[in-house]
This record gives structure tokens, sequence and C-alpha cells, in this order.
DNA sequence: AAGGTGCGCAACCGCCGGAGG
DNA sequence: GCCTCCGGCGGTTGCGCACCT
């Protein structure tokens, strides 16, 4: 049984006793009461109706895994399969939840796990990913075979995060902006401040050199999907995402697709502008810019110069789609290039 | 040597969505 | 439609180590 050290850090860590304390035998359960818990406590006090535990947290191991426990949940996996995990806990003899089991083996039981550290290709892949699809760590994790989202999650809040933060002195600079910096950095070593936005600049949700908000991330990446593939056939953006990142493991030549594409600032400008009606509230640096286009031509006295029965709503509606065209013919060809990525090029006519 | 501090990362938590009754 | 179960996900915590003073 391979005891290794998930991930060598710097500091030479001593993985048996990290990982298996001498004092394993007593769990640290008492150490380890969380927040959470009481809070769920307190709730079911107040007689307020809240979710069933997965398991009886009451007499279970917390902490730290011991050695006879990691051997047991192996073998238990390899009798009866993953899965099922609250059989698992059940059956296995082991005193652990349900979640604990599962998490103890995907994030370092299971086989395939990648030991080692994070090679240079994986960080740069990492970050496109992230600049891609922000904190979907699963999805991430599941273009980089053998890694799991708990490690890469790990891996950009403590390496990245800083790497990030050490880039752009200005603190007030989006990080977004800093991956850029990053990916340039790595790229040819340059720092390439161009990409940076004004702090004072209105700003909206986007992927990459826009910042955004948790919330309405999902709910914004399928507004776009809705609007960008409105005259073809609809995919999903979800879906390609998704797929973009469930391909087999090892395909050298999709991963190296997926480096080369260039989530520059105007790709994804020309993404945050389809965003500007569907998450009101911040205004993208394209809508801005839409807005001064049509604020012009507010000032200009659109009728002027139009016919008598066109309106300026309607001049609004052309300008609109004309700027709407731009934007979607360049995102139209990047995601064309996804959808090459995908084989589902065909959809794409 | 001893105490303080920062960091890495394993493991926990709550939340969510799909499946099934 | 509602409820429960289950698995999965992302955010957060805190132990243990290495380094610093």
């Amino acid at each position: 049984m391979h005891l290794i050290k998930f991930k060598p850090c710097l500091k030479t860590t001593n993985y048996l006793e990290s990982t298996y304390p001498p004092n394993c035998s007593t769990p640290l359960s008492q150490t380890f009461r969380r927040e959470g818990g009481r809070k769920r406590e307190r709730e079911r006090e107040r007689g307020k109706m809240v979710r069933r535990p997965c398991c009886e947290k009451q007499g279970m191991n917390k902490g730290p895994w011991s050695a006879e426990e990691d051997a047991v949940l192996i073998n238990y996996v390899k009798i009866h399969g993953e899965g099922k995990w609250r059989s698992v806990a059940q059956n296995s003899g082991l005193n652990r939840c349900a979640k604990s089991c599962r998490l103890r083996w995907l994030n370092y039981l299971k086989p395939d796990i990648k030991r080692g550290d994070i090679t240079e290709d994986e960080e740069d892949l990492i970050i496109r990913l992230h600049c891609l699809l922000g904190n979907r760590w699963a999805l991430i994790a599941g273009r980089l075979p053998g890694r799991t989202d708990n490690e890469i999650k790990n891996y950009w809040n403590t390496t990245l995060a800083k790497k990030l933060g050490s880039f752009s002195s200005q603190s007030r600079v989006k990080k977004s902006n800093r991956e850029q910096e990053l990916l340039q950095y790595r790229n040819d070593g340059s720092i390439n401040n161009s990409n940076q936005v004004n702090a004072d600049q209105p700003s909206g949700p986007g992927m990459c050199g826009i910042s955004i908000l948790p919330q309405e991330e999902k709910h914004c990446l399928e507004e776009k999907s809705m609007g960008l593939v409105s005259n073809s056939r609809s995919i999903d953006n979800q879906d390609l995402f998704s797929s973009l990142l469930v391909r087999d493991a090892g395909d050298e030549d999709h991963l190296s697709f997926l480096m080369s594409i260039d989530v520059d600032k105007d790709f994804m400008m020309g993404v945050a502008g389809l965003d500007s009606q569907s998450c009101p509230g911040d205004r993208t640096a394209n809508e801005e810019n839409n807005y001064k286009i049509f604020g012009d031509l507010d000032n200009n006295n659109l009728a002027s110069s139009s016919p008598s029965n066109i309106t300026s709503d309607d001049q609004v509606v052309k300008v609109e789609s004309e700027v709407m065209c731009d934007q979607q013919s360049s995102l139209h060809l990047e995601l064309k290039k996804l959808a090459s990525f995908l084989d589902l090029e065909d959809e794409w006519i």
C-alpha cells in the first residue's frame, strides 16, 4: 500500500506522521467541531426543518485516516466497487461517515490518482481552465487526468492565488486580469498591463477579464449560451463546457487545443457584451461601449438621418444588432473552436 | 532551545440536484 | 408535486510542519 504524500510540498512533511498521527486511534472529533454542526443543532432545537445528516455523526471517527482504515476501505471497494458510500460506511466496519469514505477514496486512495507536483503544463492548463470556468474545480480536474478537484482547489488557493496576487501591485486590479498577466508571464516572461481595467470602471460578469459574482456566473453562462447560438443550433453552454472537460484522459491533441485557446480580452469582452441584459446591475466594459454608441446616436438625433417611419428605438435596435453581430461573429469563431474540440463542428454550420 | 507565525493540504461542512417512491 | 436518499460540489477549517525570531 502506498502511503506517499499526496503532493510533496516544499516543506519536507512527513506524510506518514501527518496523515496518521500517533494518536489517530483516538479521533480528533473533539477538536473537529464545526460551526455548521452547531448551527444545525440550533436549527433543530428551534424546530426548523433541516436536512438529515448523511449519517449519524455521533460516535463517528473524524479527522485523519489511519492506515488501518485506509486498508479496510480499499479492500471494501475492491470487493464491492465504488459507490453506495452509505453502505460502505455501514458494512465495511469503518466508523466513518459515508461522505468521509467517499472523499478519502476519491482524493487519496483511488489507484489512478497522480502523485507529485503539478507540472508547468498542468498549471498552465489550470489557469486557462479557471479563466474559462471559474471555480468549477471538478470540471477543471476532469481535464487533468489523475488530479482531484480538491488538489486543484488547494493548489489554486495556495500557490496560484499567491502568484496571481504578486503580479499586480495594485490591489484593486481585478484578479481575472492578474490571471491574464500570469498567463502572459508564463508565455513570454513579460507582464502586459494592457488588460488592466481601471478599477473605477464599471465591470460586469464574465469569465475572464471581467469580474464575476459567483451567484450570477451560472445564470450568465446560461444566458450567454442562449444568446450566442440563437441563430444556430443551440448548444447549451453548460453542456459544452461540461463535455469539454470529460473527454478521455490523455487526449493530447485536445489538450493542446485547449492550451492554445486564446482566452484573451477581446474574446471575453465579446462574451461580456452579451451579458448586459442577462445580468443587470453591472455594466460591462462592452456594455459601456455600447452605451456610448447609443448615447452618441441619441445625441446626434437619430430621427434626422432616418426615414420618418423609423423610430429611434428601431435605430437603437438596428445598431444594437450590428454590434451584437460583430460580437457574435468573433465569439462564434471561438466557440466553433470549442465545438471542433468536442467533435460538434457539424452542429455549428 | 523555545515560542511564534505562516503555510499546505486533508478533511469537514452545507448546499444542491437527480433519482426514486 | 412532495419527500427522502444519495452523491457531488465548492467553500472553509484547522492540524501539523517548517521557518522565523
